[in-house]
DNA sequence: AAAATATTTGCAATGCAATTGCATTTTTAT
DNA sequence: ATAAAAATGCAATTGCATTGCAAATATTTT
């Protein structure tokens, strides 16, 4: 018997190993983007390295996408409908400079933009900074 | 006698050293926001530290600005049209895949974005990778 | 002009995060 | 059961930003 999770997992032909099930089982439980030092800090003492590891596979099998939100520190979050093989998360993120979370937007795509003669797109980062609805005075 | 060097760093209250002469020249010679690496390359045997520090005080005098373009290295750009004081550079960035060069491009604005109920902007950063008129195929 | 003060510079050192090498363990295939 | 492949854990490295502090330089005051 498999459950959602493993279900999950191997949906992205990824093996379903009991470190793989934890990290995900918590990215699950956070609604925000995490750090890798974040995940590390929830699954105390498992190593460091293969949560690294972990996130990277989960990174390159279309489970969950790297978000740079300028703090200088990776953060990954879930993806919603990326294919298994190829991201397609052209949403905005959010940095909340109160609570420092950082969120995805879903549902606020980036605009098209107009760019110079001879300039080629192929992709798009944007991120937005401010007080985030639960950090609003 | 003071050249116009000297004449731009003072404008923005900056004592005009040799270092930052020399610093803010190559800054001109080059089109393109430049890493500290990069700077350290062209002035050596020039101490790194103090043109980090340069570049810190340049920043801070609303000189140039400070970018993100998702490399993970700090580039700086000669500020356009910033105020001594305060800057407001919102334009888009482009990051070229194939030279590696990021590119102010001032006449690109990031459009406004609708956020969700409660979501407090205040700043916006918008990188763009692809290719660059010059490395076209 | 000399002394006192402030600023700039250069070296050493630290801190933090990403990343890789390699040996060990675990899983999968033969 | 054995061989091959994959996952894990530890140690170590790298790269970049940043700070402390002392020496050098410039500025101000007497």
């Amino acid at each position: 018997m498999t459950t959602l999770l493993e279900q999950r997992l191997t949906d992205h032909r990824i093996k379903p190993t009991a470190m793989r099930l934890l990290v995900l089982e918590y990215l699950l439980s956070r609604q925000s983007a995490l750090g890798l030092s974040d995940i590390e800090k929830a699954m105390a003492p498992a190593d460091r390295i293969t949560i690294y590891r972990t996130l990277k596979t989960f990174e390159q099998n279309g489970l969950v996408h790297l978000i740079d939100d300028g703090t200088g520190v990776h953060k990954y979050a879930l993806c919603d409908n990326c294919d298994p093989a190829e991201h397609h998360d052209t949403h905005v993120h959010f940095y909340c400079t109160v609570c420092k979370e950082t969120y995805c937007l879903p549902d606020t795509k980036i605009p098209d933009i107009g760019l110079p003669a001879g300039f080629i797109l192929s992709e798009m980062n944007l991120i937005v900074k401010g007080h985030c609805d639960k950090c609003r005075l």
